[in-house]
DNA sequence: AACGTTATGTTTGGATCCAAAGTAGAGCTT
DNA sequence: AAGCTCTACTTTGGATCCAAACATAACGTT
């Protein structure tokens, strides 16, 4: 893939999950390229990629249209994220973690500590939780034996909500965050303890849990969502 | 999409499926072309497709390759498609079965014990059970209440030997397929149970366990596989 | 006046052309 | 002889052209 031709598949994710197009609105491909300054052609490849992600669908014979997503439809991603990441760490535990592998997640869940370790959330720190909690749960799903687990939860984060990374929203409630983050520390350091034991029902029904925590742990801090 | 683009999408599939491409060649845009008897530009949209479906992986830059499938990501599939379907499962008994739905399921399982009843197999009765079962399957998964789950599992069985409806292969030795089929039968009814008492918890066990069928439990009937 | 048919315009799909990037091979230099 | 470089060829990506399908609107007929 080019770069052109990947950018223009990550310009138009990035434009449909910003919500430059109303759900259930028709692209045609004319309007598109023009507005991203490329021929058809690149625009073409990019919606039959975007249509296997899910973020577009086939509007009756004639072109594509933006999926609109509902309520039931973000919990369930965040739902099939949690089960395929369980399934991930669920194998984990039961083949055993080589003493290398537990040094790795070792390292994500000390810089997690440091990270809380002086009791606020710094605008910054927001990054550096992202980063650290990607490595994390890429470790345990990339470790799994195969890529398959991995490929199917990199297919349903396209879905812009249903990513792992998606947790922290609001920087400007740093201190409800902290205690968001503080109770996702402690998962993390529950799966991999769980993991280091081969617990693997443990570890996959932690790994589901934790899945939540974007979702609806903020009504334990009296948020909305 | 067009007849003609679909049916290069499929086309394509069904040659990667019955292995006319060794894992890991490289496919040239021109030489597909050729022998598909189309020009390059659809070719060109259904590399995209099928990169996303996870058969053709991209080489290097220079263009995709057939990917190679090990044991261990058969194994992984198939308990990728486990963990959906129960997850699919667990949400319909959570959240109680319809009548409506009750009495389509209850069809299928009425469609299988006929098709069981009269003690063996015959050659046609395959196709039947194939089709029973993919409906009994397609209408759990597709009562989730979302599309999300269903739309992982069908990117899932893009894998050619994922699918739910790869469990029959060997259609010379149709009395061990027999009682694979009765065991598969007894499994579809307890699953169908456990939705009716909202047996949440089991309901997604005993789908899990199902998925495993095709895989395992040919060692049952002193198979190999 | 309503329905059906036709004609025009819009949009997508397929083919081809051109440019750019990459690879391999040959020739030259050290 | 080995390594580097330059060149020629292969292959992919982007743009454009043409045809086919679909939708819409207008016109005619009953």
């Amino acid at each position: 893939m080019s770069n052109s031709d990947k950018s223009v598949v990550s310009r138009l994710r990035k434009l449909i999950g910003e919500g430059a197009y109303q759900p259930g609105e028709r692209l045609g491909e004319v309007a598109v390229s023009e507005q991203l300054g490329v021929s058809r052609t690149p625009v073409r490849l990019a919606f039959r990629t975007l249509e296997q992600e899910g973020l577009l669908q086939r509007a009756g014979k004639r072109g594509f249209m933006v999926r609109e997503f509902t309520e039931a439809d973000v919990l369930c991603a965040v739902e099939v994220r949690g089960v395929l990441e369980g399934l991930a760490a669920r194998r984990l535990a039961e083949q055993g973690l080589s003493p290398a592998l537990d040094a790795k997640l070792e390292v994500w869940i000390q810089k997690g500590r440091e990270l809380l370790a002086k009791g606020y959330l710094e605008e910054r720190d927001v990054d550096v939780w992202s980063e650290l909690n990607r490595h994390f749960h890429e470790t345990i799903v990339g470790s799994s034996g195969s890529p398959v687990i991995g490929d199917a939860i990199a297919r349903n984060n396209h879905l812009p909500f249903a990513a792992a990374d998606s947790i922290v929203i609001d920087s400007e409630a740093l201190d409800r965050e902290y205690r968001k983050l503080q109770l996702a520390q402690v998962q993390h350091e529950l799966v991999v303890q769980a993991l280091r034991h081969g617990e693997g029902a443990r570890a996959e029904m932690l790994m589901r849990e934790h899945a939540f925590i974007g979702l609806r742990y903020g009504e334990l801090f009296g948020l909305g969502g």
